[in-house]
DNA sequence: CGCGTAATTGATATCAATCAAGATGAGTGG
DNA sequence: CCACTCATCTTGATTGATATCAATTACGCG
């Protein structure tokens, strides 16, 4: 059976029938590759279709009229791409690519078409939705009301937890894949704080680093600074009804 | 007709079909009355059930360890609410009335029951849920990357635009309908600093305030101070299959 | 080797938080 | 009707966290 990065999100968080895991494979049926740093969609952009990330690794964000940047979120395999397309004409973000990255577009009809066929994937679309809600709550709160330390704690262990997902090998050792720039765009702070607030987790012995990798020595510590809570354990998808 | 906030809701954005209709009616059959400061849902509340907030302001909020609270939306008439049921066991945000509110309870079940009848019903409310996740977006650009002044005054344009859709009769002038307390909560700042960027906003002519009701004098100037982008300007629900 | 990007470090500036009093105003009970 | 109380709003003084500015260093790569 081919392998699709869609159908297997999936399969974790519920058991899927034969026919349900086709329906998800064929939108991956098409295959579009970006280079890292090339962007899939700009801001404004007209929208039609949504993607299915398959490989690599990217980010969406939206530029304000200082030329500051906000990054939203971090794109892993699995992760459904401009879904706005859903409500929007035009796109509200920017979906640029942060390693080489394979994306596999479908039109929303076919989303369309899908929700008709198999309305409890479409249940598990949505809880799929809210999962990144919930994500985007918890980013809010941290912008919002905790420290410089605090933020950049909690996109570590955010980062370390996603990559975790789609390679299961790694544990304490990671490679961010991505600068202190970028870190700070994602926390709302300048890069040069989020490089002393990386500097300062180091003396408190809570990371250590080496050419590009982190490793994380305390995590008990860096969850506590980070004020941490970990939603996958309260994951419940039993409602949802049987497979045909 | 017996009116339904819900489908109300979906049919200014698409057109219903009677069957369609009846099945949001059917979502409201129960009520539930929340005195003001009342709590529908507390974090960690066993989730199970959604509701429909009928009549009435609340908001949700999220309390962190050092006792600071971050507001995440504030809920209008025909907002779904707890929608982290689908996907979680217990509830990340706590849901509270503003006003005296009326919400109408419904099992989560009653939601697949929903999708699978009425496919169109589920990607229209997944496309709801695409606005509120703009609009969650547009909220942590504001507050990542801009400065106070914008920050409130892209709350007031919010909270305007939210009561005007409930009453069209509001134009430039409204009662926000809470405390700077909770601006300060909602835009990530203290009461104090809110007090003074009202202050400003004053000075600088955007807006008046007379015991508790805002005025819009500047509607132009105050958008541009608060980098707003119309997103409802954007909507396109045209590519829904025709309803039945 | 040389070049460009990213990381690091120090000095200074600014915005918003904190601390501390009042002022206002809407109930509420006497 | 008045005194009282509690929440909210307002204002000033000060502190503190993070941004900004300005070099410098390290590193990957052609």
């Amino acid at each position: 059976m081919p392998d699709s990065c869609f159908a297997d999100r999936f399969g974790a968080l519920t058991p899927l029938g034969p026919d349900e895991r086709a329906a998800l494979l064929r939108l991956e049926e098409r295959e579009r590759r970006v280079r890292r740093n090339g962007v899939l969609l700009s801001e404004n952009d007209r929208l039609g279709e949504m993607f299915i990330l398959k490989h690599g690794m990217m980010m969406s964000y939206v530029l304000l009229d200082d030329g500051s940047r906000q990054i939203l979120r971090f794109l892993f395999p699995g992760d459904l791409l401009a879904t706005a397309a859903l409500a929007y004409a035009h796109s509200p973000e920017t979906i640029m690519a942060l390693t080489d990255s394979v994306v596999c577009p479908f039109d929303r009809g076919a989303m369309a078409d899908l929700f008709t066929a198999h309305p409890r994937l479409a249940l598990a679309i949505m809880a799929a939705e809210q999962m990144e809600r919930v994500a985007m709550t918890d980013r809010l709160a941290a912008i919002g009301r905790t420290s410089a330390k605090a933020r950049v704690s909690a996109l570590l262990l955010e980062l370390r937890n996603r990559l975790r997902t789609n390679d299961p090998g790694i544990g304490d050792s990671f490679v961010p894949g991505i600068t202190q720039e970028e870190m700070g765009d994602a926390t709302g702070l300048t890069a040069v704080h989020v490089n002393r607030m990386l500097r300062q987790l180091e003396q408190d012995g809570l990371i250590a680093r080496n050419g590009g990798r982190f490793t994380m020595l305390d995590e008990a510590g860096l969850a506590r600074t980070a004020h941490h809570v970990d939603r996958r354990a309260g994951l419940d998808l039993g409602w949802l009804p049987d497979p045909r």
